[in-house]
DNA sequence: CGGAGCAACCAAAGCGTTTTGGAACTGGCG
DNA sequence: CGCCAGTTCCAAAACGCTTTGGTTGCTCCG
């Protein structure tokens, strides 16, 4: 069933019909509802591919996926965030693995060549990111989650890592801990950058100088987590708190915790970056987590949003939204050792 | 840069460059060259809505995610062994999200209606699938990861989660365990059928019977396996052998372990079952775990593969893939009570 | 030398939409 | 009655590719 057919069998032309399924004003009321009730009823749907090649627009935004980083049990609940609020304005998600950043700079340049997508949602950047300035040169629409150091030069979403991670890292001083590790994510990521100048804001503004030693660089994994963690432990003045990067590194910690026969929070503490996964809840966990918490596929959702704004026309300069973390204190963290009989934030 | 702005500029018609950026045999070697050379220098990519309207293929499948279940940390591996091996034939991968099965059945149909996909790749079956049955009567082709009852009637690549649990099953029988906990996915899905099949199966053949409370249904996350977990050590006869569904579910099932100050594979032992998850490493956990292994991301990979045969005419009954799982023994399992003077499996 | 056969190329017709530039019909008004 | 402005519809062009059905030269052979 095709535009023609559908035309023929109402006795229309194809322009009408055409205009009347788009809501164009220059057709009769009565005709228009004619013509919808028979496409219901025929199952007519309009063939993208001509669409697309009329109108030049693709309907349709990329994400690409590199094996190296960013990858994960995020990238689900982003993409869900993002592909179920693109649907309802009709727009595909195209989704591409790579395993090389050349890989993905070439997946872009195909895409875009061949018209494929209308914009790009990129993610996990660094602070010069390869991938901003070839679609800038390239002059085509994309929005970043996260940002890079050039926050003008794009549009991006983007939670505030610095502040939240400043927050919990003064909790825990003025829990009167002091060794304090903070696992962050890969070195080079802008989001780790935030964190951990967010860790050392808060050890600067306490008058205090964190131990090096403590912050370490690597994945989000359980793995990781439960490794270093139990390296540190093994220490003559190993923490007595832990910042975990995301709550799989949590998972981790906590293992390596409980191994060493020690007590969360009692014996050390922890504060969590809580992405929000529904398979991993913070507030349920034995014993129930403290966390920075931001949802990730709300970003999503709200990525599509500003793509779409993006896409409206709205330049991306003006597309900057830095969303606040929330902290959440639960069973997780508690007094350390340096605890003076000051009052407790 | 479109093939017409080509053509004049090599001298040629439209014709003779298609022609010979596509392979066919009646243009001339050195002409090829010739224009593949100015289609590089030029960087032409064919307008990819215009070629699909032209060819009536969309070069493109479709996979859908639904909120509910098949959801979670999976959904990113197989995606990415799906779409890396698709890749390198210039298919796209079209990635949806639904919150309901209404919804998706919806977008199959309109998917399919405006041809913007090939084949889709279904997931997650029950035994008798409505999507199965939707795309059997539109006769549209798809491939299933996991199988339906009605196996001879459509495509599939499927891991022996019968045979899998059944030897896992089996082996803790053989070292001394009869309250062997089986932490399994969600009720109605497939292979959590075949999985219980697989458990039962093994003690019948052991002239055993199996505790049915010892049996539970579930997502596979972190918390369900440490709640599962704990509520059954709080029994008076608890378990002393757990398989987990997941490597989530293990770390949480790991976690209660711990809290009742048991050890694991001295005290109680644990089975997982690892969909080869790259931040989620059975063997280099502490005590490492023993495992029945079959990689995810290796299922996408070949899934790929068969749908391009499927995709080339072969035919839907004799695209059936059943690939054997290893079981990998580590520190996790450890002798049972019951383990009589005979012989370790 | 004439034609068959072949290699190499081309013009034009689709593919199914949207959109441009009219055309036909209506009613209202002088 | 004649004309004008809407309103409602239409024929045909355009989007950029693939593919059909040629045509043009050339070589080779009887």
């Amino acid at each position: 069933m095709n535009l023609k057919e559908l035309a023929s069998n109402l006795g229309l032309s194809q322009t009408t019909v055409s205009r009347a399924l788009n809501g164009y004003p220059e057709v009769n009321e009565a005709t228009r509802t004619r013509v919808e009730e028979a496409a219901a009823r025929l199952g007519y749907r309009p063939n993208a591919s001509a669409r697309r090649l009329a109108t030049g627009r693709a309907g349709a935004v990329g994400i690409v996926y590199s094996t190296g980083e960013g990858y994960g049990p995020h990238t689900s609940e982003f993409l869900g965030g993002l592909g179920s609020r693109l649907a309802s304005d009709e727009i595909d998600v195209l989704v591409s693995t790579v395993d090389t950043l050349d890989e993905e700079l070439a997946a872009y340049r195909r895409a875009i060549a061949s018209k494929k997508i209308d914009a790009i949602v990129l993610h996990s950047p660094r602070p010069a990111d390869a991938r901003v300035a070839l679609l800038n040169e390239l002059g085509f629409p994309f929005i970043m989650h996260g940002r890079t150091e050039d926050e003008a030069g794009h549009a991006w979403l983007d939670i505030d890592n610095t502040a939240a991670t400043q927050r919990a890292t003064d909790h825990l001083l003025s829990l009167g801990h002091r060794d304090i590790a903070l696992l962050n994510g890969p070195k080079g990521l802008v989001f780790a950058n935030h964190r951990e100048a967010g860790y050392r804001l808060a050890f600067k503004h306490n008058k205090l100088t964190p131990n090096p030693t403590l912050i370490t660089n690597g994945q989000f994994t359980d793995e990781i987590g439960f490794r270093t963690t139990q390296a540190m432990l093994e220490r003559r003045a190993g923490p007595t708190a832990f910042l975990a990067g995301s709550m799989m590194t949590a998972l981790g910690v906590f293992r390596a915790i409980r191994s060493a026969g020690l007590e969360l929070g009692k014996d050390v503490s922890m504060i969590a970056h809580d992405d929000v996964f529904p398979y991993l809840n913070a507030d349920t966990m034995v014993p129930s987590m403290s966390t920075t918490r931001s949802s990730i596929r709300a970003a999503g959702t709200r990525v599509a949003e500003l793509l779409m704004q993006l896409l409206g026309g709205k330049p991306p300069s003006e597309i900057h939204e830095l969303w606040p973390v929330e902290i959440v204190l639960r069973e997780s963290t508690g007094r350390g050792p340096h605890l003076e009989s000051r009052s407790i934030a």
